[in-house]
DNA sequence: GGCCGAGTTGATACTAGGTCTCAACTGAGA
DNA sequence: TCTCAGTTGAGACCTAGTATCAACTCGGCC
């Protein structure tokens, strides 16, 4: 089964019609190799009117198909990604993003619960560095 | 010594001129309690364009002299705060924000970068949850 | 004092990244 | 076939800024 119709069946599961348009618009996404813009996306998408690429983007992110990844100049960008609770690592030479597996602040979660009085209930995490095939680049240039 | 003066003597050290409306934008901020948005802040202070109040906020976050929290929602705010690296603790119903004193990733960076074959640079992180006085007030309500 | 030039200002236009509105359309089920 | 909730898209609108650029300010120098 495809992607594409892996993610109609998880739609129409939840009670989302698959119209053509959404069938654009993920294929638009499935397409992309790398994170993209909502807006570049649109613009490449025929098929489907601006705010219907944006709203399913939305809907996307909801289902937890795709991840919002924040760069590190604040302009947001969307990846196919796996659900669930997890955080990016971005490359800021050629914005590779990686899936972190574990979560590096869910240690430190009861410390400062305890510390602050706070009842934490969520966060936002991304973390910026340098990929390792940018870092053997620069060090063959150097 | 006034925080407004305190702040002046940190712009001059730097080169910047304190201009009457620098300081319109600063006591404005100073008489803020809490966070505020940067537009809502250009609205209320009379003494300073738009363009300008952003401009020092900008100015002013390049300082260390406020910080940029980023809400639940994704709006950004503004605030007087410690300059330094440290995150914040936002209470999701009355929005009060605390600073962290520790960093909370800190530890576990060593480790991802070592998995991941990144050189880590920097990371972005914002703790939600519900305060204190939040909590209390929603047990006595119960 | 007068002049110079860098720094600063603010009105306005522009941009990115979205959301809202609303009339038109679609399609599954009664 | 009728119905009506779900969906669409053009376009208006919104927030959070940045870019332009002519005008202004002011410290330093003659
Ligand atoms: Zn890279
Ligand atoms: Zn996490
Ligand atoms: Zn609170
Ligand atoms: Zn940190």
């Amino acid at each position: 089964m495809s992607d594409l119709e892996q993610i109609s069946l998880e739609l129409e599961a939840r009670g989302y019609r698959v119209t053509p348009s959404r069938r654009a618009v993920i294929a638009a996404i499935l397409a992309r190799k790398n994170h993209f813009a909502a807006d570049e996306l649109a613009k490449r998408c025929r098929g489907a009117g601006r705010a219907t690429v944006f709203r399913t983007i939305r809907l996307l992110n909801d289902l937890g198909v795709v991840c919002r990844v924040l760069m590190d100049d604040g302009s947001p960008r969307y990846l196919v990604s796996r659900s669930g609770h997890h955080h990016h690592l971005v490359c800021t030479e050629c914005g590779t993003v990686q899936d972190l597996d574990q979560c590096a602040v869910s240690g430190a979660l009861r410390e400062i619960a305890d510390a602050s009085g706070y009842e934490i209930e969520g966060h936002w995490l991304e973390l910026y560095g340098r990929c390792a095939a940018c870092r053997a680049k620069a060090a063959v240039s150097a």
